[in-house]
DNA sequence: TCATCCTATTAGATCGATCTAAATTTTACG
DNA sequence: CGTAAAATTTAGATCGATCTAATAGGATGA
């Protein structure tokens, strides 16, 4: 029923020429003359050769294929990172397995065993909350190299793509007292990871910095319920902020709406700023001040990273960070209309 | 240096058995006597076994993996679409692959190459624009099962996993038409597709049904600036329409903030309604009007569409289309306040 | 006791490409 | 022309699991 396969042999047998010779062909090995290449070339073309990558793997170990493991997939923060992966990867013609950990441990480690069996060349991982540091390091007694993102644990264990924050709070800070919201609050989320961790201490930093008054942090949990309760608790505080500084642009849209709700005009009574600038910061009304950290290029970071350490398991561990850029707009910074 | 990897050999050898029992135990066929089997399970755990399903499928033509196109990944509509996809192949022990066509004939073509090569089981296909219904025989001629989904191309090739935007469109104009706003324009993108096409058709019909007036179709890209510029667009129509279905949400987002600037009132002076309720509906300013089609759900759907056929190469092809729902939130429904 | 039928296990070939080491052909040069 | 050196090509083993067909060891029944 199904078409045979296209073989090497078959190429060979029809070439007239051995196996060997054609797997050469297929490498792009300099050592093959150039008239057999052409017509090894030609011969492969008309019987639509197509080389099984599992089948060379086995051989001589290296498949194309790396692992991505993401907490979620329904902030569309993660989509354009895994775009910047998988742009990087189809580059350098590899392919990328992904998976959603869900931030759940045991799935976290069902998917890792899943990848090790198909025999993934290396992992970028986006670790779920809770993990041990002690994971990078039994990933790496596998002899499968990592590279963290978005997320990091550990001190130093692996190569880390990531956004600085902590520049990027410093940047929404600045912005807001330079626009003369002094009495700052820093609504956050009840999950702790290295992402609300550095924002934190950014946030912390930046008023000293800036000698801005501090009006306290909220934390609420990162879904719909969360982001549509945060205006309440952030109005309850009790030195009431005249900007409130946000996790992430789904939090600072939903504050926004909560604002108005209570009768407060974003912008106008209140300033809002998010971090993140996901695509929605623009479609907000008002428009939503954030801070970008380019999801793309911070996936596109992470491949490179990966793909340079397998070429050199020996190479020094390396930190890639997207500096962070400010994009002002209505919800901070009202103009006269 | 990286410790020599754990084979069904070495299993074998410790146990005191042959690699062939060995490998009935890894696939837990029911011929190995219990007390054998309890104690190569046992040696497996000791030395972390796992097992090569590259080698496997060498051998029996089954990789567990399947591969899934998209034409973008910055839209979170196919954020949750993969997310459903993925949680439906993780539950069947499959590992998904991914890649992004960007809508372009080519690179979908080397991406199907690049599959083909890795020896997937089969392809979750949301067909670029331009895809000729050729490719899909011919995918099927490579003996690789396809399903199509959220586009469809050719007629009954292949199984489909869909929303239905006619019956979308038709819950969105019935819902403007009973709250007054008869006079409607379609808001759409200069992209064709079988998305746009259904959604025109469903236009149409939705009018002839309820008896709107057709205040004409707008087309603009789907970008941000192409959203940004809608509203003029939209404002210049001849026959000014009192509502505007947009699309989807993202264009139904700028729009809003188009006929802000413009100096009306989105739901008061224009109705906006959505399509496809992404989380950002819930987010602007006011509250978007939507039609939700459950991204997830149709990712999950073209997934189990996908392991059935990969069960049974002869069954009937199937279509699987889920319902939408209409989500009315301020956007065209201001209740009063 | 022996033929018969299970049940449990296994040897050996096999999937498709790659690697090693050796064989063959070509080129170069005295 | 002869032979060493260089350039090409190749036979055969190999990666790790699965499949086929055959085998060993009981249990059963006549």
């Amino acid at each position: 029923m199904r078409p045979k396969k296209v073989t090497l042999d078959m190429i060979a047998q029809v070439a007239g020429v051995s196996r060997a010779t054609v797997s050469l062909v297929v490498r792009k090995s300099p050592l093959v003359a150039d008239r057999t290449r052409k017509k090894i070339e030609q011969v492969m073309a008309d019987l639509d050769y197509v080389r099984d990558i599992g089948a060379a793997r086995l051989r001589n170990n290296s498949s194309r294929t790396i692992g991505v493991i993401v907490p979620n997939l329904v902030n569309s923060f993660f989509t354009e990172f895994l775009s910047g992966a998988e742009r990087i990867m189809g580059e350098d013609d590899r392919v990328v397995l992904l998976a959603n950990s869900h931030d759940d441990l045991s799935r976290q480690d069902d998917i890792l065993q899943r990848f090790r069996g198909h025999g993934v060349d290396g992992v970028i991982l986006c670790p779920a909350e809770g993990t041990e540091p002690g994971l990078l390091t039994r990933i790496q007694g596998w002899g499968m190299p990592v590279v963290q993102s978005l997320r990091e644990v550990g001190q130093d264990l692996t190569d880390y793509a990531g956004a600085d924050y902590i520049e990027g709070v410093r940047l929404a800070v600045q912005h807001l007292v330079d626009h003369g919201w002094r009495r700052i609050a820093f609504l956050s989320v009840t999950a702790h990871t290295s992402a609300s961790d550095e924002r934190l201490k950014g946030f912390a930093r930046a008023l000293a910095l800036t000698g801005a008054e501090d009006a306290d942090t909220v934390e609420v949990e990162l879904t719909w319920d969360g982001a549509a309760g945060s205006a309440e608790k952030v109005l309850a505080l009790p030195n009431r902020p005249t900007g409130v500084l946000c996790f992430n642009d789904i939090l600072a849209a939903g504050l926004m709406l909560g604002l108005r709700r209570a009768g407060l005009e974003p912008g106008v009574d209140v300033a809002v700023v998010g971090l993140d600038d996901l695509p929605l910061a623009q479609l907000t009304y008002p428009p939503l001040t954030s801070v970008a950290v380019f999801p793309e290029q911070i996936g596109a970071s992470a491949a490179r990273l990966l793909v340079r350490r397998l070429a050199d398991a020996t190479a020094p561990i390396e930190r890639s960070i997207v500096s962070p850029q400010l994009m002002a707009r209505q919800s901070s910074w009202q103009e006269a209309d």
